[in-house]
DNA sequence: TGACTATGACTGACTAGTCAGTCATAAATG
DNA sequence: CATTTATGACTGACTAGTCAGTCATAGTCA
């Protein structure tokens, strides 16, 4: 029972780093192969959760997009759930690094703001990860790991990291409102709104996210005058 | 087959309206306890759909919950999906006609926004309600037909009157950026963060919604110098 | 008023179908 | 050939929706 969950996580962990000692030998046929399935199993289980939602979502219709047989999921994953969340984290993970890599911070306070509202205008909002950020707000509440996950690794951090350029904008004088260091939630909400309506509303009305965001920043800076 | 969908339907009318003819004339036992058990039924719904999600929660819970047999449930809904779609109806609209009620509009706008900021914080933020708007972000996409009304009955209004109002600001030199008027979502959007905040991380990071809230005006129209 | 009948709200055991997870077998690999 | 990996038919638990039967209440009549 508990063996297959740590083929499992062997197989995961197989996937980034095949086996400590060879380094950065090739992986072998094998490993690589499976790891090529694993990653079209997550696809696929994206793809049907986002359309369907956790309890809604068949196994036989991931292992059928995903070009598998039902049980080689059990061979990757230990059950619908760990594979939901494993999921998540998969996804989630490489977003957040390459969200968190920010410009050098020689510009202006707007400047970093606004190069971090374009990189998630682009890596998510009307993207299948805005998709998935929707789902877990979903099924959050149902999935407590999924939930403490996606508060640890990206909600508390994207809040910390936001606050430390709101103080930044603030000792320079760029932000006026010092109470907004307290709520970092304000600068993020329009971002968060988009995504959502992205997701529901998009087909009822159209909405441009990145003029959008801009107006938001118009709104904490001031209006540019001059570039 | 459609019978059974009229009867539901007149059953519901019957709640609020005892027949046209007799007007004020007092409802007989039989409506009343019919209005009652439907009353019961829908609420013993929303807590089921709420904390299970649309596609995991059984009927014979809300059966259960509502101290009712499973087959008393079809004799007000058609099925669990038009159940689902009355129970959103059921709900929101009078939380709507609610917040509709604006006060005396001789105050200034922000005294006007900060009293519906006040009402939706009372009636929805932190209640059931708000988990309800949570619910329809995630069962939205599978029900069209709920995510319709939603759009209809609430987003377009609450979007057509916030724009009002914003512009009405602008006119009267309380707010500066007349882009604001483009983007509503954007004075909107910290309290449908401070909704989905308190379903999924209140527990993590506690947020006071009302202080956030009141700097979020402050932003908007700049902070109050005297009352 | 009291007795008798008609109504339809209500019940819950039952059916038919669904789907997560298993495992005996087969294919691929080295 | 031995071992690892993949398959998909199968099982058993679970549940939406049904319906024949019950019974409290409304209606009728003497």
């Amino acid at each position: 029972m508990t063996k297959k969950l740590t083929k499992a996580a062997a197989a995961k962990a197989a996937t980034r780093n095949p086996e400590a000692g060879e380094d950065a030998a090739p992986m072998s046929n094998r490993a690589t192969r499976a790891a090529e399935r694993r990653d079209a199993i997550v696809a696929a289980a994206m793809e049907e959760f986002i359309a369907r939602g956790f309890a809604a979502t068949r196994l036989d219709d991931i292992a059928k997009r995903a070009g598998v047989a039902k049980g080689t999921i059990y061979l990757h994953f230990k059950d619908k759930e760990s594979m939901f969340e494993e999921l998540v984290r998969t996804v989630i993970v490489p977003v957040v690094v390459k969200l968190s890599a920010l410009p050098p911070p020689t510009s202006s306070v707007r400047d970093l703001i606004e190069t971090f509202a374009g990189n998630f205008l682009k890596e998510v909002i009307g993207t299948r990860r805005g998709d998935l950020v929707r789902l877990i707000v979903a099924e959050g509440p149902r999935f407590p790991a999924v939930a403490d996950f996606y508060y640890r690794e990206v909600v508390s951090r994207g809040i910390a990291g936001m606050r430390a350029l709101i103080e930044l904008g603030i000792a320079r004088g760029e932000i006026h409102q010092a109470n907004l260091a307290r709520y970092p939630q304000i600068v993020i909400a329009p971002a968060m709104i988009a995504v959502i309506w992205q997701s529901l509303f998009a087909r009822h009305a159209p909405l441009d996210a990145q003029d959008m965001l801009r107006v938001h920043l118009d709104l904490i800076f001031g209006e540019r005058r001059t570039t």
